[in-house]
DNA sequence: AGAAATGTTGCGCT
DNA sequence: AAGCGCAACATTTC
């Protein structure tokens, strides 16, 4: 469901819950995807308590008090619920159980995924890309993976060159750059790849203070309204030319003819 | 009823 | 070797 922004703004919300509360208990629902058995999830977490959660990439990290980390990628179609009650929900993937608000309460956060591919890890390594606001993102490393024949829209979404970019704001930042999604990386000039870095860094900030805004505290909304290209709400850019839709797979790529094509 | 989905992986082919 | 295009994942929601 998330990229970026959205996933920064759902583990604001599950730090300012969950951090400081203890783990009492997992329950693995589904284990297809995961690395982990849940013998071992129980072992590396149950009783601890919860540093911090955050950010990385597309994925979120919890942090316990002794350093081991539990990931979480909600890939296409994940969802995480924080409950009070019982859990209803179908498709869960997993429950974890946290206590330590007053008069006992404990809360329940859950994730769940009808396509059955939201996963947790312990202890998980990230990919090798770099996190898109990161200051390690700079020109001389686009520049840099921006060396081969591949299209510029393939680079942008490539979480070992860069993470946390998707399909969406893969679109966003190439239409205000006003780079095709088709160009050939390698052809994109430095001037260009000047615009590009900017673009990254301010369309994913500027999304994610939007969406903080508005949507401060939650965990699974599924926020479109700030896309201008990659949207349905409208087939005109903001300059009133119509959008192109072009399908490849499942995913659909948005975009304007006011995108150069570099070749 | 039929289509949709902001992700990832792996395969066969060029 | 690098890159491409496609299929698979599986189910709820619009």
């Amino acid at each position: 469901m998330p990229e970026l922004p959205d996933i920064e703004v759902f583990t604001r919300s599950l730090n300012s819950i969950f951090a400081g509360k203890k783990l009492e208990k997992i329950k693995i629902v589904k284990l297809k995807k995961l690395k982990n058995s849940q013998a071992e999830f129980i072992k590396a977490l149950r009783g601890k308590t919860l540093k911090k959660v955050f950010r990385s990439g597309k994925e979120m990290r919890f942090e316990f008090s002794d350093g081991r980390l539990l990931g979480i990628h909600l890939m296409l179609t994940g969802d995480i619920f924080v409950l009070d009650e019982k859990n209803q929900y179908k498709s869960t993937i997993a429950e974890l159980y946290f206590s330590g608000w007053p008069g006992g309460k404990q809360k329940t956060m859950v994730l769940t995924d009808r396509m059955g591919n939201a996963h947790l890890d312990l202890d998980p390594i990230d990919k090798a890309g770099i996190d898109a606001l990161s200051a390690s993102l700079n020109f001389n490393y686009l520049k840099k993976a921006l060396q081969r024949k591949t299209t510029i829209k393939k680079v942008l979404t490539d979480q070992d060159i860069i993470r946390g970019i998707g399909n969406s704001y893969s679109d966003e930042i190439l239409w205000v750059t006003r780079i095709s999604p088709y160009s050939i990386a390698k052809a994109i000039p430095d001037e260009k790849i000047k615009d590009l870095l900017a673009a990254i860094k301010k369309i994913l900030k500027q999304a994610t203070a939007q969406i903080y805004k508005k949507y401060k505290g939650k965990v699974n909304v599924e926020v479109k309204e700030f896309l201008k290209i990659h949207t349905k709400t409208t087939d005109k850019s903001p300059t009133g030319k119509p959008i192109i839709i072009d399908q490849k797979g499942m995913m659909k790529t948005y975009y304007t003819k006011e995108q150069v094509l570099y070749k």
